[in-house]
DNA sequence: AAAATATGCAACCGCGACCGC
DNA sequence: AGCGGTCGCGGTTGCATATTT
């Protein structure tokens, strides 16, 4: 049951195929093609079982695979697909051109699930590993809670909210919320968003807002911006707070980001605040991870974010949009008007290049329009 | 330099689905 | 309907190589 009569079969080889194996499949495939495996072997002249030589072809000998090192596109598309499918390694496979599911399979065990890890991801779920700690704190609560006859006033409760499609100029918007009463009798507001449930851009511009320090001196960093409030504003001012801090980890994340992210930002009725979000981008380079993403440093700022090259991050290939040399994002090009020059490395070089066409444009006004994008995404569900 | 350990990859295995008889 | 053969998928194993101790 479940074995191959073939398998029963003695003398057959096992193990690793010799180049003369390879060479006998390769050249009656060609000649013959596969048809009924099972019988390839033996038309072949080869000493193996049928599921042996399928195996063999499709994984190796196959002419249309790709050989050679993953490219960071792909990988970043690996990670999309499987938040959304899961293990199912043939069907990711699909939308890669030349690689194998195997091959695939064999790149998340060994790599990038490490990778997701040490970002603070949860490679199953692609959540943030801190949001399912709190999952599973808040399951508890709700468990221990449920074996009570009664809820007490002052006991922790949860609500969460059916998520709300918000759009901001066009652009869709998945937001949804979750408040929680304290003990001590305030209140929390929780807000999640989740461009992987979006229809298939980001709501706002393609910008990286890595940082409060302003636009950038060094060439080689990322370029940064600052909101219009500072730390001591935003103490004062509840809404402020909420835009900017909003601002900050949603536009770090999604913007660093080529997979799902769900930031949160927790803001409660005293006025205490606290929020994070992952970082993804600290995929491109394992050995600048620094531990739970980026979260805002004690200075309210945010640590410096490795550069993406524009043209890479446009054309990352999203969801089932495996069209990697066209851009995904034309509304948002056609907006800003903003140079994709494949040579436009940095930043800089983008508003340099796009300062030729216009002069005077300046990446602060792109910045700007996102500031009111975001007030009015989350002026809706705060 | 040698042993131990980690890593990456190719291949195997078991199972379920499908198909034809 | 039952059975056997085949295919394809996903989990797992085992080996070669790289890295660390």
């Amino acid at each position: 049951m479940g074995r191959h009569s073939c398998c029963y079969k003695q003398k057959l080889r096992k193990g690793l195929w010799s180049p003369e194996e390879d060479e006998k499949l390769l050249n009656y495939i060609t000649k013959h093609g596969h048809g009924c495996w099972s019988s390839v072997p033996k038309l072949a002249g080869l000493q193996r079982c049928g599921k042996s030589c399928r195996l063999r072809w499709i994984n190796y000998l196959r002419p249309d695979l790709k050989r050679g090192a993953f490219s960071q596109q792909e990988e970043n598309l690996i990670i999309e697909l499987h938040a959304v499918l899961g293990n199912r390694w043939s069907q990711i496979a699909a939308q890669l051109p030349g690689r194998t599911d195997n091959e695939i399979k064999n790149l998340w065990n060994s790599c990038l699930k490490k990778r997701l890890r040490q970002s603070g991801i949860d490679p199953n779920t692609h959540k943030p590993l801190s949001e399912i700690e709190n999952d599973n704190e808040k399951t508890l609560t709700a468990n221990k809670s449920n074996q009570k006859a009664s809820v007490s006033s002052n006991e922790v409760m949860s609500l969460v909210m059916e998520p709300t499609k918000a759009s901001i100029d066009g652009y869709p918007l998945e937001v949804s919320t979750s408040s929680k009463i304290n003990n001590n009798g305030s209140s929390s507001h929780e807000l999640f968003l989740d461009r992987f449930n979006t229809t298939g851009y980001f709501s706002f511009q393609n910008m990286n807002y890595g940082s409060n320090i302003g636009i950038s001196e060094n060439p080689n960093a990322s370029i940064c911006f600052t909101p219009t409030s500072s730390s001591s504003q935003m103490m004062s001012d509840t809404n402020s707070v909420i835009n900017s801090n909003i601002l900050h980890s949603v536009t770090t994340s999604i913007f660093q980001t080529p997979t799902q992210v769900k930031p949160t930002v927790s803001v409660s009725s005293d006025g205490v605040h606290n929020w994070e979000a992952s970082n993804y981008n600290s995929i491109n380079n394992a050995s600048k991870t620094t531990g739970n993403g980026a979260n805002f440093l004690d200075n309210g700022t945010l640590p410096l974010q490795e550069e993406m090259k524009w043209s890479e991050y446009l054309n990352t290939p999203f969801l089932m949009q495996n069209q990697p040399s066209q851009s995904i994002y034309p509304e948002a090009k056609q907006e800003t008007g903003f140079i994709t020059d494949e040579s436009c490395t940095s930043w800089n070089q983008c508003q340099q290049q796009q300062q030729q066409q216009q002069p005077g444009f300046q990446l602060s006004d792109i910045y700007n329009k996102d500031l009111q994008r975001f007030s009015v995404a989350f002026g809706q569900t705060l």
